[in-house]
DNA sequence: AATGAATGAGTTTTCATTCAT
DNA sequence: GATGAATGAAAACTCATTCAT
């Protein structure tokens, strides 16, 4: 019984399914089948929404591009002084998304992106924007060279992180992982200082 | 025309060719005819050597474990100091296979392993092994816990920049990216002196 | 042009189209679509509704065993005298089914039931109801051990005639085949009477 | 190391390859590898030898029809009376290759026969001489009738219950069987008396 | 005589996608 | 809006067969 409205629902729901498909079955694997019957839909209602496989998987990338950064903005709107926007920025990345599923799901798209260009573009995005908020955060706690060293060593090993935690056996803890990444870019700046 | 002794010059071709592959295809969209025709057989001869898609796909994987392995041994033979030993481990890891698509088939190996045990089981062992090394390198340079807190860093801040690189546009130097962590080792042993 | 309710519809058609195919090229050689295309379908389609080959064949097999049962049931039911029982279920075995195209797929499945477990197990079930049936009735007319050897030797006709007349170049007659076996039946008895 | 006079012998390993492989794998299934791995020869060599599968499958048919045939003929030769001329026939039919194995290489061949004519002519072959050998025993023994119908039940007989014996759990017995056909033969013979 | 190397042709199987209802 | 029905296209995989050595 089809109602009005149902349609962000489903598109919801289809999303949600994608990554825990793509976590289960991996991303070579995944198929409409298989994420539809995840959502409760036919595999034709999933193509009708979407337009088609690859454009599930594009909108899948998107929202959890966009639910990263919610998560870090929501920081930085809170944060007073640079440091704080450091811890924010490392924070949010390690915050919601931090699970299994959610860690499959965006190393596949880091897989995707090698080869298809829309991936690499929005990943690109997302990429910029990281290192932009760090550098300008950084900037104002040392010089212009060891900013963009420090933003560069932070993205790295958030991304680092990530994966490790992905292979490991039991549930990352995100906040050991925030604290390590913190450490780290406090024992950088005091490089700045000697 | 078939001379004999084919086998072991084909099984390397079809792994180089599997390399390649996957970097411009994807580890999803690879096919074994693709890369067949790359090493130059028919696609039954890779089944016929390898088995099967899987099969020739963990074979790839674990040449480049070995390669990879091989690399950072050498260098560890030859370095005398503890603190040459972790300089060996680094720079072995951003050696030979720091290439674009050695890189890709690194990351599509990551997802693999998300679920498929046996990738999964072959990752562990190299991940283990690193670490060890790292960790007893470190032992020998600062207390247990920050050597192992300083192990999982360096160890998390290289499979970063590997992936980051992954994404640039222009080809990734592998002396810059050595250094980048060398120095975020010192950074982090000198917090220990604090 | 899909309509809706065509499952049973098309499961039928590829059943009656297996049986068809495994006649004109033999068990080994019939493909799937081969099949499909006697049915009017694509092979796709074949496999969507039976998930393989093995279990297409699987489930004309059942289709066949379920049929002859009840041939022989309807029969059965309608006898009044154990003779008339020992007659149903030599009649039943020679109705419907004792046709060319038929006899070859029992023949087929028979070989299947060499290596196939769950083919042999199908086997096996109307194999002994057979016996079982036969027992029973001919149990009312001799002795419990020549009931018995009677028992084997009409089914090991009955088989025997269905290979014999599948290899004859004229299409079999189902009441000279009665006839023979009932004959058979009663020549034992008279034995038991001596 | 190639010595002369290997040809013969590796031609009766292949065709005695062939027939466990049939037994093992079923006719559908068997391969030239697989029956070439049994007899410890190269697949190359088996098709050397016998020009083909096809051809490899043939010759083992042959081979067992003309064993059958002299198993039956070695006892005939001894027979004195019509009588220990159908018992040697019967006998005969029961003998040595009265083995699972062997079963299932005939039925495959039966199957074979529905759909190959150079099968169905070996075949034929087969069953004439058997039903004419039959036939001449019978003719001393009762009417022209009666002889060619006690015939006919006497092969079915035999050939149902190689069928029947080749699903037994239990390795089967040529005494039991063979004694069960010659029980039934004498039955129909003395309702000619009657 | 014998085989390792190699493949073409053909099979099953999978799946995104389409479409009538 | 939603789906069951259906398929085309492409994939993995198999295997008899060929051939240079």
């Amino acid at each position: 019984m089809p109602r009005i409205g149902m349609e962000p629902m489903r598109r919801k729901a289809l999303i949600s399914a994608a990554i825990e498909a793509i976590h289960d079955r991996g991303m070579g694997q995944v198929t409409m089948s298989e994420i539809a019957r995840r959502a409760g839909v036919s595999p034709a209602l999933a193509h009708h929404y979407f337009g088609g496989k690859d454009q599930l998987l594009l909108a899948t990338m998107r929202h959890l591009l966009a639910e990263l950064g919610d998560e870090i903005q929501a920081r930085l709107a809170k944060a007073r002084t640079p440091r704080d926007r450091v811890s924010a920025i490392i924070q949010g990345n390690f915050a919601g998304q931090f699970r299994p599923a959610v860690i499959s799901s965006w190393l596949a798209f880091y897989v995707q992106a090698q080869t298809d260009p829309q991936a690499r573009r929005l990943l690109h995005v997302y990429t910029r924007r990281l290192e932009s908020n760090l550098l300008h955060a950084l900037r104002e706690l040392t010089s212009r060279d060891r900013a963009a060293e420090i933003a560069e060593v932070t993205a790295a090993l958030i991304d680092g992180l990530w994966i490790r935690r992905s292979l490991a056996e039991v549930d990352p803890d995100p906040d050991d992982a925030a604290k390590l990444v913190e450490r780290a870019v406090l024992d950088a700046l005091r490089r700045g200082d000697a």
